[in-house]
DNA sequence: ATCGAGTACTGAATCGATTTGGCATTCGTC
DNA sequence: GACGAATGCCAAATCGATTCAGTACTCGAT
């Protein structure tokens, strides 16, 4: 391993001074930077990260950590969109992103190991975690940002997608589409959106004076399984839904497995909106009309938030609101439904759920 | 932060002592031991990373590198799996394991910038990467294991799933359901495992006294887009086949594309079997009959070699070549096309690339 | 009582880089 | 030519943990 010492024996200047030319900090003659800059490009010198950051006392590095809902490699395709942001402004910034396979982390060990000490300067949590993770990492005092995720009653910064929103663009396109039993496929209770869709749709609902029925509304793991039980009891509905709004793809998925199984046609006898436009939505038959939000904006807000937060520039502030749009395909028919192209027409902002950094 | 003078201190012992009792190193009392502990989980201290990690001169973590395949999410899907494998290994062995996002390797700084010096140990790089990017890593010293991938002239320790033996079961399946003109969906010339399926596929033909028919042979990229681009052309040739094989599931989703698209019923007037078994291909319409590779296998292979390579004690070992079998679903018809549980039938192995480690 | 062999613990050096205070040297000005 | 200021470089301390040589002590055997 080639040291900082070998650097400064061949540009025959002292450690200190490779180090101030390296990095740009204290005064050195400009000839002397050359030479040690030569130096080590000769010897491919890259400073040890260990003695860096120990002298430092910065990582300059952020840590990704999941949640249990990544556990599906659907999840997987929407939230690589949201890695792919936080990638951007981290290299930007100069920070490294390194990023942890799911693991148990209701110990504090657990949590040890998964986040060495001073390897990391933050962490940006992906998806639903346990609140004792979220816990843990409050007490460890280490900075963090949540994705794609809140906690009710802890005030940690977090940035998270208009789903209320979108649930609302989506309810209202099957209403505008003359739909009036339209079918609500949520979310479980543990999972931490199940409120905002809800609200979403009943909101649609309201606007075209059309009652809810408690009925036709169901809430399930968010895979491709449950939904499509839930659809199969749904259709076998004495008065089954003409639409249905499920609020993943993985679950629009399920629904319309459930439709083929029982001959029911898409869109002519079922019409279908999911939410999160992942790659397979594309692929499905038809191509699946569904709520795109904007991931990688998701995660560029987010990483920016953390790395704010580092430096030590954030004070309290509002939780972005990032913002959702309707990709109208095929499963829904209309004017729409049988061109190639995908139509995109953006949602209006609603509430936005006020987070604030803690102290 | 609290650092092992604060425990020490606590304990009433020594810095040094502190460590030994704490790592189970040296000549400890057993009460001291006790007492220590007790001062560490009292304190919550935990070590910092950079500290030992200079001191040890290891950094116990390995890391992983993508390479460009792995830039949609059907193939995040995939890979998955195999992460899942190696985070498993990793942890049973005491290293931690973690993951950078793509990012251009190509020049020794952007190497420097992912692959912090004294950070990992070793690096596991998954599918597809750029030469420029292995001789780079070679050139560093640094301990390496290529999976689903290996380099035709270098000797770099790889493991890699047996594709030959997969695409000979997968034809020798279509042929055994009386298939006589089987098209091939391989991927471009430019991948690496392109030659071992097509010889897969004449291995099965020949044993089937069968000609190949190159119109029948389409290479392309291996994403949904371009395989149903070639599946269309191939369903408009003047004799079109009645079945194709497709060497990764998003090739064969994309088939199932074409096919509906021109209104060729599957199974009945195009059989399709993929290759991968990713998630999605339990829910395409009908369920896809593919071959599986053990992807955990796989993962688990890849960083158990890596680790001995670590620890010093590989030598020159043959590349472990990972089995495949045939997942029966419905996109072949046959006897069990029709029943919901899929049947599974082991490949035999066929030849293994032997790869050796670098000196 | 003395010696030798363990046992339990610690001081000091070390890993590789950064940072600060200070020492020369040069420069500009009167 | 002398003085103050600016410049360029370095010695030494530091970050937090590990490791090794060595010291102090205990215990059993002679």
């Amino acid at each position: 391993m080639v040291t900082i010492r070998d650097v400064a024996r061949l540009a025959g200047v002292s450690p200190a001074t490779v180090s101030q030319a390296l990095n740009g900090r204290g005064r050195v003659d400009v000839r002397t930077r050359e030479r040690v800059a030569q130096a080590a490009t000769k010897l491919r010198y890259a400073p040890n990260l260990n003695g860096r950051r120990l002298a430092r006392r910065r990582a300059e590095c952020v840590t990704v950590l999941q949640g249990r809902n990544m556990t599906t490699a659907f999840n997987d395709s929407f939230y690589r969109v949201v890695l792919g942001g936080m990638a951007e402004v981290t290299q930007a910034r100069g920070y490294s992103l390194v990023f942890t396979p799911p693991a148990d982390t209701a110990t504090d060990a657990d949590l040890n190991r998964v986040l060495g000490h001073g390897t990391v300067d933050g962490a940006l949590v992906l998806g639903a975690v346990d609140a004792g993770l979220l816990l843990a990492l409050r007490h460890r005092g280490l900075p963090v940002v949540l994705v794609d995720n809140y906690l009710p009653g802890v005030d940690l910064p977090a940035v998270i997608p208009d789903y209320q929103a979108g649930a609302r663009l989506a309810t209202e396109h099957l209403l505008r589409l003359g739909h009036r039993r339209v079918a609500f496929l949520g979310a479980a209770v543990s999972y931490p959106f199940g409120w905002q869709t809800l609200e979403g749709y009943g909101e649609a609902l309201a606007a075209g004076t059309i009652a809810q029925d408690p009925a036709l509304i169901r809430r399930t793991e968010i895979g491709v399984e449950t939904a499509t039980a839930a659809t199969r009891s749904l259709l076998a509905l004495p008065e089954p839904p003409t639409a249905l709004f499920a609020v993943t793809d993985a679950m629009a998925i399920g629904a319309l497995r459930a439709a083929r199984e029982r001959g029911v046609r898409v869109p002519e006898g079922l019409a279908v909106v999911g939410m999160d436009d992942i790659e397979m939505s594309a692929y499905t038959d038809p191509p699946l009309t569904t709520v795109r939000v904007a991931k990688d904006a998701m995660g560029r807000l987010a990483a920016e938030w953390l790395i704010d937060l580092i430096e030590g520039g954030a004070v309290d502030r509002l939780a972005p609101s990032v913002p959702a749009e309707l990709v109208v395909r095929g499963t829904c028919g209309g004017p729409t439904g049988t061109r190639a192209s995908a139509v995109t027409i953006p949602a209006e902002a609603t509430s936005t759920i006020s987070t604030t950094e803690g102290a």
